[in-house]
DNA sequence: GATGAATGAGGCTTCATTCAT
DNA sequence: CATGAATGAAGCCTCATTCAT
């Protein structure tokens, strides 16, 4: 999966098999013995890394805290997450523009739906106590997740440099955008 | 080339080329005395979505209005474009995410970044005249246009309709999460 | 259609496209604009045989000649056809004994049970006018047909020839092994 | 053996060998401690069951009635045994109709030719004395076992019952084929 | 002696591209 | 200029066999 991993990132889904095989430094036939088809091998790496950032957003969930808090909380973690593993963010954003993951097509990109007990609740918590604007949750998951994306991917192509001071500066001004 | 939009919308980039010239209607070998490859019938298709949107951003474009307003109208008309034209969108999203725009990578994705006399003016002289927050320019960029992408998304999927005052709504967010 | 009927004769199923392309001189791809699949060959390719010696059968069908005449008329042209044809014989019997041949898996090797108006029909006048045996029909047929098989499967081998008085006696001799 | 028996009547040769180290509950590598390679298990039980059945065939053998006798002791015993053991009668079927048979096609498909002291002394002895049509001995072969083949493959198929009345009275028309 | 994970050659099939018509 | 049949390189996957444990 590794290897899977850095190769698809570099040169997209249309990797040969064959050479995923070499890199990892087994044979052709080993990887379906762990994976079915080379679909499945696409879609079980994206599971993974799904399931690697909702536990990490999980641990040390500042639970209780007042909502600014938790949500300054989540985004931060997710920046953090991608700084430190830029594969990562790149595999998911190609694994969502692409066929494979149409099934899906949420706005899973960060795992965020899917993570009820977290995200999702905070949102609902903000619009019903009126701490944030008046719109659908649709929205302001965009306002909120939305730059994000466009901001860790300028930073991965080293457009910029996310040091904690601008960090701080985007989280802060994604809460500026969603609330009342 | 429309059919080739479609098909790769519905299907992605592996499309056959026998499938795009049978939409098309033509024979095979016809489309390669238009397009010398593959690759660069999915380059020139790319290139002609943008170019269409960059001229529509220039129609009726609001110069000499006040920078807020300015803001909006861009905002606005991208929208509007591709709530209009939505295969448009998701090509430009295929395609930006795949190896095929891996060359450019820019955030031309809304293209943006090269209409440097329209929506860079507007970021550089905000950020001069100390309307926006003091981060840097691609920074503003993406507090700006991140949650943009993702809403037209979510609006082609059909998970929000985007009426004009869920519009006005967001711009003017998007307004607050840049603005000082 | 022709090379894969020699080298499938020759080398069974598991003969590769590839091989049978090259003996057929075209691409290995080109045979894939004519059948789906290699299996699609395969069954085609029995379609044909069996349509063709069901043609057979009807030209000079001695129809209103009496039933022994009739008789001894089908079993001599198929005897014949096998003959002049080894190699269909040869594929006939590859198929049916195979799990391709798995799914009709009647004693549909001659090409009988379909050809309704003219083999069924005399077994069926036999046993209504008490000329044959009171037996099942089913068994008829395995007395008739039953030793043909066996036979030219030796002439092919070259483990007997087959002249006109060989195959006049064989004939006389089913017609006994059927008749009252 | 058994393992292999039952998954290659099944689904043909193609069954591959993990697939038969499942059944059997051993070892993949476990058969290659017993077979050479998968040829020889295929060739090595196509051995084991002719054997049995030659074994079958000169238990109670009629040494010494009258040719009629054994001749239709040697029937009714054959037909009785693949009754008993369908998979046994299908697997053989399989086994000379392909590449693995390829090599002896003899018509040996019931083990008859190899048992010389049973029944090829049956039928010498019914031509030298006349007892029999004037033919070649490979030709009263064909008339006496062909019918049983195709006979017995359509009692497993299950189109029709052989009871006893009926086996009598195939044997007895058998027979009749053959005998002057 | 048994195991079963690993291997990699080889098979089926796809499809971008060519070129004779 | 259009066509579409032909091509064959290249990709995905299978499976007989091996061998370290």
């Amino acid at each position: 999966m590794e290897a899977a991993l850095e190769l698809i990132v570099e040169k997209g889904f249309r990797i040969p098999m064959s050479e995923i095989a070499r890199k990892a430094e087994v044979g052709a036939g080993t990887i379906y013995r762990y994976f079915v088809s080379k679909d499945v091998l696409i879609t079980q790496l994206h599971q993974d890394l799904e399931d690697r950032i909702l536990q990490i957003l999980k641990n040390d969930y500042p639970t209780g805290k007042p909502i600014k808090d938790r949500f300054l909380y989540v985004l931060k973690e997710i920046i953090k997450y991608f700084m430190a593993n830029p594969l990562h963010f790149r595999y998911m954003e190609q694994f969502y523009n692409s066929p494979y993951g149409a099934t899906m097509r949420r706005d899973r990109l960060l795992g965020i739906a899917k993570n009820k007990n977290l995200v999702l609740d905070i949102f609902l918590e903000g619009v019903e106590r009126n701490i944030f604007k008046d719109m659908p949750i649709v929205v302001i998951f965009a306002l909120a997740f939305g730059p994000l994306i466009t901001l860790i991917r300028d930073h991965i192509l080293g457009f910029i440099v996310l040091d904690d001071k601008v960090i701080s500066c985007v989280t802060e001004a994604c809460w500026d955008a969603i609330k009342r």
